[in-house]
DNA sequence: ACCTGAACACCGTTCAAGT
DNA sequence: ACCTGAACACCGTTCAAGT
């Protein structure tokens, strides 16, 4: 009686059709999500490339913005280890301006899902999973910003306040970017936004 | 034979249930953009709203898409006279900065219009009339930043470049501020937004 | 415990009428 | 010329089963 319960719930396999139909509709997803270029994916359509009926993902999840926020949570994931890979690999003066670029590079690589993660479920109807995800994620920025202080001493609003000043340009050129505006510019809108950004940082 | 034809198709009341129900739909559906917060509204709802059948804008646009347009393009011609007003007030050296508070005043006025006119519909598939409108957008800031130029010899490329580092930053501050992602930093995540805008411009 | 089948109240859009 | 009524192929979601 004391041996396998490491947590209260102990499901046994938790698969049946898929091995992992939770596992395999939030896979499926994110492949949606890159097709469809924009954010129109249905509950439906997801279903049936899975190879279940349309409600059977109500056993997973409690509705399609329950499904949303898995994806946006793995998505804020993904974008933070994409942040510190680049930021261990970079001189100290230069981690600011290279998680910028990631940060780009993500938003184009992934704009539907860029815009799941910022656009579609605003902070107050956060759970607590991507509340956690979210919050990681801009915690890696502010110490971005904390490391690369030049002035004096760096009290805790002015580094937020820079941080909100370096998350804006990076996310007013990644949401220009993905909404395709930068297109009738230049013939390279991520290296369009990626020199403007070197210009600024 | 020769009297009214000021072009080729006089119609000659084009009214009927409501008058115009061209603009009857215009206007309540940027009633209903005001109301549902996000994006969200229903051509079917819309129509009922009006007091005519689902399918009685057809008459009218093409489809939802067409409406959308029509919406988007009423988008940027407010904000882009909101710019002048606001411009035309100012002293020189503060018409940019004037110019970035009433961009951010009008995307916390206006959430899902402003969605509808930068991430709806993106600019390659933007039709005559919203092409005209956003174009006329973009130049009014161009304008604003050619205008306020303190180097030397000022370039066309370089106006663009600087015109976009200025667009990307106010736009993020606007687009962060309507996702709600300011919010939980302050008490006033406008007035925030707009003493970050000030700290840089 | 996990999944299916049938149903409900919605969509956008089209087509054949009505006035 | 402008609008209605009925229909089609979709949605998200729920409920009563099946194994």
């Amino acid at each position: 009686m004391c041996t396998v319960s490491t947590s209260k719930k102990s499901v046994p396999t938790d698969r049946y059709h898929h091995g992992d139909l939770r596992r395999a509709l939030v896979d499926e997803a994110l492949v949606l999500l890159a097709e469809s270029g924009d954010g129109g994916f249905s509950l439906r359509e997801l279903a049936r490339r899975v190879g279940v009926t349309a409600n059977a993902s109500y056993r997973h999840f409690a509705n399609k913005d329950a499904l949303l926020q898995a994806l946006a949570s793995e998505g804020f994931r993904r974008l933070s280890a994409a942040q510190r890979d680049v930021e261990a690999l970079a001189a100290d003066e230069e981690k600011l301006l290279a998680g910028g670029r990631s940060y780009l590079r993500f938003a184009h690589a992934n704009p539907a899902l860029f815009r799941l993660m910022f656009s579609v479920i605003p902070p107050h109807r956060r759970g607590d999973e991507l509340s956690e995800a979210s919050q990681a994620a801009f915690e890696t920025l502010r110490q971005a910003v904390a490391r690369g202080w030049s002035g004096g001493e760096p009290d805790p609003d002015s580094v937020t306040r820079a941080a909100l000043r370096a998350w804006a340009l990076v996310h007013g050129l990644g949401q220009l970017l993905l909404d395709g505006q930068l297109d009738w510019l230049e013939e390279d809108p991520l290296g369009l936004a990626e020199a403007v950004l070197a210009d600024t940082v």
